[in-house]
DNA sequence: ACGATACGAATGAACGTTCATTAATATCAC
DNA sequence: GTGATATTAATGAACGTTCATTCGTATCGT
C-alpha cells in the first residue's frame, strides 16, 4: 500500500466514504423525524460515533441538511435535464417526468414530515439559494415540456407556470400519504396522476374513462399520517 | 393548572376574549414563522405580556397550537358539510368546496412553512387524533361529492379517494407559492384549480380550452419562497 | 379583602458546538 | 527495519445558549 498515489488520495479516500455514510443515516433520520426533531446525538448514534466526531466531516448540523438535499434534488434533476432541450413526444416526456419524480420521493422511508419545505426556512441564505435554483430547474423543465406539448397541439393551450406548480404539488404531496401495497405500487400510482394531469390539459378528447377503473384498488395506498 | 372551559360561572367573561387575542396574535405568529421557530416569548410580546402570563390561559405551548390548528379546521368543515348529505350539482359542489378550501388557506398571512404538516408530527396524540379526524371529515365530505358526480354521470368513474387527496394536495400547496397579485386573485386561482381538477374527471366532452387562456396573468401571483 | 391576572426570577433539560486529549495510522530519517 | 514524528479519527466532557415551564409574589378590579 506504498503507492504513491494513495498518499495523496488514500486518506480522502476514506474521509469522503465515511463522509457519504454519515449522509445515508443522516437522510433516513431527517425524513422519518424531521430537522428539529433529530439532535447531532441521534445522528451520531445512528452513524456510530460520538457528536463531536460528526463536526470532523460537517461544519454545522445544517451543512448535514444541505449536503442531503443538494444530492436528493440532483438525482431528480439528473434524470430529466435531456428534456430542457430534447425535442420529442412531449406527453411522454410528461409521463417520464412524473414518473421519475415520483419514484424519487417515495424511494425513501417516509416522511410525512414536509421535511423540504421546513428546510428552505433553516438553510443559511447561500445554501438556500443552492438548493431554490435547483428546484426552479425542475420547475423550468417541466414548464419546458408543458410548451412543447402546446406546440405539438396535444396539450391544450395552458399557463405552464401554474399548470407546472398544480403537477408539481400533486407529487410532491405523495409522500404524505402514499403506501406502497399490492395492486397499488409506485409505478401505478405514477401512472394515475400522470392521467389525471393529462386528462386536465390534453387536446384530443380521448374518452379516457377506462384509465380510471382502479377503485378500491390504489385505494389501498392511501394512508394519510 | 389551567381548567379547560370555565367560560360560565363567575369566571369573567374577559378571559375567553383575551384567549382569543392571544390565539389571534399566535396564529399569525405560526404560520409566518412554523412552529419550532416561534418561542413562548415571542407569543407573549405579540400579544402584549411576559411569558409566565400564557400559562394562565393555556397549559402548554403545544395546546395554543392545537387550539389555533382545530379553529381552523373548524372553519373550513363547516363551510362544506351540508354537502355530506345534500343532494345536488355535484360539479357545483366540486367547486364550492375546492374555492372554499382555497380561500381558508390564502386568508392567513403566507407561511411557506408546512405548518399543518409539521404539526401533525408535534402534537400528542390525543390531539393529533382530533385533528386528524377533522381532516378525515373533509376528505370524507369530498369523495362523497365525487362519488355523487359519478352517479350523476357528470364526472368519469374513478377513484375518489385517490382523486380527493391529488385535489386536496394542489389546494394546500398553494400557500406555498401563490401571492395574489392584480389579474391573479384568489377567486381566479380557485377556479382554475377548479377547472383542472374537472378537465380531469369530466365525463362529457366539452372542450375547455378556453379556460386556460390565462397565460402571463396567473402567472404573476406563482412566486415559490 | 379576595380572586383573577400579571410579573420577574428561577429551573431543569436539551440543544449545537468546542476543546483538550487519546488511539491509531501513515511518513520519513537513518 | 526501527524509532521519531506528523496526521487523522475519534472520544468524553464540558461549554454557552435557548427553550418551555414553574414558583412566589405583586397588582388590579370589584
Amino acid at each position: 500500500m506504498a503507492r504513491s498515489e494513495l498518499k495523496r488520495s488514500g486518506a480522502k479516500a476514506g474521509t469522503h466514504l465515511r463522509k457519504k455514510k454519515i449522509l445515508a443515516s443522516a437522510r433516513k433520520l431527517f425524513w422519518q423525524k424531521g430537522y428539529h426533531s433529530v439532535g447531532m446525538r441521534d445522528l451520531a448514534r445512528a452513524y456510530g460515533c460520538q457528536p463531536a466526531n460528526l463536526y470532523n466531516y460537517f461544519e454545522t448540523k445544517e451543512a448535514i441538511l444541505f449536503e442531503m438535499l443538494r444530492e436528493e434534488m440532483e438525482r431528480i434533476i439528473q434524470s430529466i435535464e435531456r428534456f430542457e432541450e430534447e425535442d420529442g413526444d412531449a406527453v411522454e416526456q410528461l409521463r417520464f417526468i412524473i414518473a421519475s419524480h415520483v419514484k424519487a420521493i417515495l424511494s425513501r422511508p417516509r416522511s410525512g414530515k414536509a421535511l423540504f419545505d421546513v428546510a428552505l426556512g433553516i438553510l443559511s441564505r447561500r445554501n438556500r439559494n443552492v438548493i431554490v435554483s435547483m428546484r426552479d430547474t425542475y420547475e423550468r423543465i417541466l414548464r419546458k415540456v408543458l410548451r412543447r406539448g402546446q406546440e405539438q397541439k396535444v396539450f391544450l393551450t395552458c399557463d405552464e407556470k401554474l399548470v407546472g406548480v398544480l403537477i408539481a404539488s400533486m407529487v410532491t404531496r405523495t409522500k404524505m400519504w402514499f403506501h406502497p401495497q399490492k395492486g397499488a405500487t409506485v409505478d401505478e400510482l405514477a401512472d394515475l396522476i400522470f392521467r389525471f394531469a393529462l386528462g386536465a390539459i390534453q387536446a384530443d378528447e380521448t374518452p379516457h374513462d377506462a384509465l380510471w377503473r382502479t377503485k378500491g384498488r390504489m385505494g389501498k395506498g392511501i394512508k394519510p399520517i
